[in-house]
RNA sequence: CGCGGGGUAGAGCAGCCCGGUAGCUCGUCAGGCCCAUAACCUGGAGGUCGUAGGUUCAAAUCCUACCCCCGCAA
């Protein structure tokens, strides 16, 4: 069966190069990615992961501006392929795109359909304190993500997951579902229309990793799990530190505690640091409950431990975090 | 040449503007105290101040070039 796959990012790699290495079944005819972006430091263009590793497998490889060029469609049509394997390429495809695959376009979704549809979804299940998660394979149509499902498998969130090992996780279960997805295909499944509670995973932005400290210690925790590595939780140093730098911290890692011991400091308001955990961090006050910070990051600086955060900062028990 | 921040002891920082003995917190080592401790006291070890030049009687500090790290941006 000849195949496109359209995806961008590195952590997709792994589903690209399963399709390469079933190539007596599947022949992967071309692969589609986001053209050269200016990235990094200095702003030069770099080629997207898939498209490095389809160059490096000898895979021709388009990189449409816009999926509507009619110079690019015409080429698509040229290689004649049957199926689309989609998984974080990153836009839209629009109708004239998908007419062009016989049996239809497949896309990977992460997340249970029909909830979190959209573009962060392992994301936004973590922020939400989501219990479990998983990956869909569906018929693309023209909305977004809502097209006919054909094979999805969930798995567990581990209390303190993050979006990185989340990833990892799903990567693997989604070459699961891939391989599922294609035999149900092969059979001549045709999907079923999606059922249950809709929501939406949209793009985060960087103001989503703003810590509003009136909140659950327990729903904090899933932001800064949620929003780590990008944008990453962050929060405003109080005024109370004296002359350390009014900058934002990045908060990166923490854990939900209870007050360790009983004092007065307990009924400091929220925002503020109630208690020294020697060799670990500080703990914060939240509404309710108590946040143990444990790693952070200080404006231009590399990630620390709480705990040298504070030997250099100074920061001590009643400092205000905003 | 996209914009900005940073590199000083094993860790985190101050000192730089205004040149003149290498400083703070923690760790570490030795000793002390204590029923005891992540507590406290005393003392010690540990630094080519990112690299290379320049200015100067004298450079962590001023000048020039380069290297590495971080954020913005994507």
């Amino acid at each position: 069966m000849k195949i496109a796959f359209f995806g961008t990012p590195e952590y997709v790699v792994p589903i690209f190069k399963y399709l390469l290495k079933n190539d007596a079944t599947l022949n992967v005819i071309c692969a589609v990615t986001r053209s050269d972006k200016p990235s990094g430091r200095h702003l030069h263009p770099v080629p997207s992961p898939i498209k490095e590793v389809a160059i490096e497998k000898k895979i021709p490889v388009l990189t449409p501006e816009k999926l509507k060029d009619k110079d690019f469609l015409s080429k698509l049509s040229t290689l004649k392929p049957q199926l689309a394997v989609v998984a974080a390429y990153g836009k839209i495809l629009p109708k004239e795109v998908l007419d062009i695959f016989p049996s239809g376009c497949v896309n990977l979704h992460f997340s249970v359909l029909p909830k979190y549809r959209g573009a962060a979804p392992i994301q936004w299940a973590i922020i939400k304190g989501e219990k479990e998660t998983g990956v869909t394979g569906f018929f693309m149509d023209e909305g977004l993500d809502t097209g006919k499902i054909i094979f999805q498998k969930k798995i567990e969130i581990d209390e303190n997951e993050d979006t990185l090992s989340l990833q990892k996780k799903l990567i693997f279960v989604a070459i699961d579902v891939l391989s599922e997805t294609l035999e149900k295909i092969k059979k001549g499944f045709k999907g079923e229309a999606q059922t249950g509670e809709v929501s939406y995973a949209p793009p985060l932005k960087k103001s989503d990793g703003k810590i509003n400290w009136n909140m659950p210690a327990g729903e904090i925790h899933n932001l800064i799990r949620g929003t780590k590595p990008w944008p990453s939780a962050y929060t405003e140093i109080g005024i109370a530190c004296g002359k350390s730098e009014v900058g934002s911290l990045r908060i990166l890692e923490t854990e939900v505690t209870s007050f360790p011991c009983p004092t007065v400091l307990s009924s400091l308001p929220v925002g503020f640091i109630v208690s020294i955990q020697k060799n670990v961090g500080f703990i914060v006050k939240c509404n309710p409950g108590f946040l143990l910070i444990k790693t952070v990051q200080p404006s231009s600086k590399n990630v620390m431990s709480a705990w040298s955060y504070l030997l250099g900062h100074k920061l001590s028990v009643a400092d205000k975090l905003s």
